[in-house]
DNA sequence: TCTTGACTTAGAGTTAACTTTAACTGTTAG
DNA sequence: CTAACAGTTAAAGTTAACTCTAAGTCAAGA
């Protein structure tokens, strides 16, 4: 299959199509397109693109950012500097916090072992 | 030096004083101690209190879940068991979102590669 | 044909976690 | 003595990210 009713891709992207229609609302979906009846038809190309969403606010990305990130990927090749800058420096970021994580995982692991 | 202004707290921590007083008035910092004109006083214990809760935040716990877990501190070794179940819960929580940081980490270094 | 169910919209409501305001009090430096 | 400053309170306001409601449309099955 290649078409998903925003029911079926909602389950397929696990998101509910509330959210689905608020991203597209918000800029982060260009272009769903939709059929005769005026029923959104996703593509796997806008699964795969919100898999990435997913991706960068998993990480901590807010919905701005994510956008403003989409908006130079609609400018192609033109910005595909700014677009990396900004995956590389988000890069920086998500290493930045799995080392937190790590030493906050080790907090809590102390606080098991102490007993008390 | 043992005892902080909130002022001072909040250099401390790195947390503003509003936000201070609002985990007090939700019940994550009991006994907050004043002095004769009513201001708190903050003592080590609730600097290192502050510090773990910080911990506990930053990895996903919301302050609800916090609180639950204070309350159960403040009844002792009652519920130790309750309370280092909710810890050791908490930390494959952890375990697991380090595991998803690291999988969203290769897919923004891939999207760095594609270079397209 | 009728009804069921998934969809549509605009706009209102919710939640968590702050953050600010207003009005006030007490401490300290000049 | 007084002005500036750091603190106090209760309550209102803010923000991000949803989440839901109301009113309606459309297609498919009994």
């Amino acid at each position: 299959m290649s078409l998903y009713t925003i029911g079926q891709a909602s389950e397929e992207v696990d998101l509910t199509p509330y959210t689905l229609r608020y991203y597209e609302k918000e800029g982060l979906l260009p272009d769903v397109t939709k059929d005769s009846a005026g029923r959104r038809k996703y593509h796997d190309d806008d699964l795969q693109r919100i898999g990435f969403i997913k991706c960068l606010k998993g990480t901590g990305m807010s919905l701005k950012q994510i956008k403003e990130y989409g908006d130079l990927y609609e400018q192609g090749k033109a910005k595909f500097k700014e677009r990396n800058a900004m995956l590389e420096e988000h890069r920086e970021k998500i290493l930045q916090e799995i080392k937190t994580q790590k030493k906050y995982l080790k907090m809590v692991e102390a606080k098991i072992e102490m007993k008390i």
